[in-house]
DNA sequence: ATATTTATAGACTAATTAGTCTATAACCAA
DNA sequence: TTGGTTATAGACTAATTAGTCTATAAATAT
């Protein structure tokens, strides 16, 4: 792992815990193992970071989605697979599912480009028009079954957060909630 | 307004365009129209500040909620006109909405108290238990129905803030959306 | 080998900011 | 009225912190 990496991660362990706010580039260095000046070689600013890490993570995630639209599955089975994966990975990678919340419900948000953030459902939109337009999904804009289908993942989240819960119990409760999205979303 | 309002009014719109960080107590002061001193007096400390904004959102919200789960109508009609309500409540209250999002997603949460989140949906648990009981709604954990629940509020929002719609658009699409949850929720 | 660019270090600073302190003023109770 | 409490004001400070600056070291090119 290069400085880069080492500032990156400990930066979001420490956003994650602190915040923001509460997290002097100071003590991202330390904890880092680097010096103050390298931190501000790498990234300009602090918010530079802030905005590189955030990055990092929707690129990250957004590859692994298209690694499973590429597959050559049914449109059902890729949507089944996009939905447990989308879930399985918030439950493996709680840090930066938090920090992509926490960067989004903030004004650092604004700092990144629309195109930039599209680019990051690009690879859902197609496979989701495929479906609408083949009568599989219901005939909603797509926007509307993308922004749906990610609230149902949040509030999924929520549930299996609040408690804990046994591996198997919850792996029965990711499908159960995979029923009711479907039923959210199959044409008839 | 009293000057504790003026001062929850102001801090709520600069949080809002600002984040916690970006907006320092003196700011708030000035253009709420007070001393620093009379800020400090109210709060005692910024984050006091932060929490009593919260909790006096949340309140607001769930007031407006019970004041629906009371009236005299059937579970399914409670639960559409809730639905209905949250949405709109969202949509016309956006700072308010958003600063729910801001502090959920941030350190400061850890500052309230189990309970007190917990009255915060109080009101709500006791009516989808009934419609579980009844076989109205899915056979499932009223926090799990709560959470996707408020996913689909909050995917929704989302959808709906993402692009200018007509008011008789936006309420078919609310309709619609709808429609959509109660596919999900329903039993049968 | 030498020159140039890239990477790292850590001391330093200028600016910011949460919270304090002291002084009044408004209100209220006896 | 008097005495106490509550509310407001605004100057002040001690601490924090983002970012700079200078010095090297490592890597790369010529």
């Amino acid at each position: 792992m290069n400085k880069q990496e080492q500032i990156q991660a400990t930066a979001l362990r420490l956003f994650v815990a602190d915040g923001f706010h509460g997290t002097p580039t100071a003590k991202i260095a330390a904890e880092a193992g680097v010096a103050n000046g390298t931190l501000f070689y790498h990234y300009k600013t602090k918010e530079d970071l802030v905005v590189a890490l955030y990055n990092r993570i929707k690129d990250e995630h957004a590859d692994n989605l298209q690694a499973i639209i590429s597959r050559d599955d049914f449109i059902t089975t890729k949507f089944k697979n996009i939905f447990i994966h989308s879930v399985n990975w918030a439950l493996n990678n709680r840090d930066k599912f938090y920090y992509i919340q926490q960067f989004n419900s903030s004004p650092h948000l604004a700092q990144v480009s629309a195109e930039t953030l599209e680019q990051h459902t690009i690879g859902y939109a197609g496979f989701i028009a495929e479906g609408v337009k083949k009568k599989l999904l219901k005939q909603q804009p797509v926007g509307l079954i993308i922004a749906i289908f990610n609230g149902h993942v949040y509030g999924l989240y929520q549930y299996l957060t609040s408690a804990k819960f046994e591996p198997e119990e919850q792996e029965k409760i990711i499908n159960e909630a995979y029923e009711m999205l479907w039923d959210t979303m199959k044409y008839m």
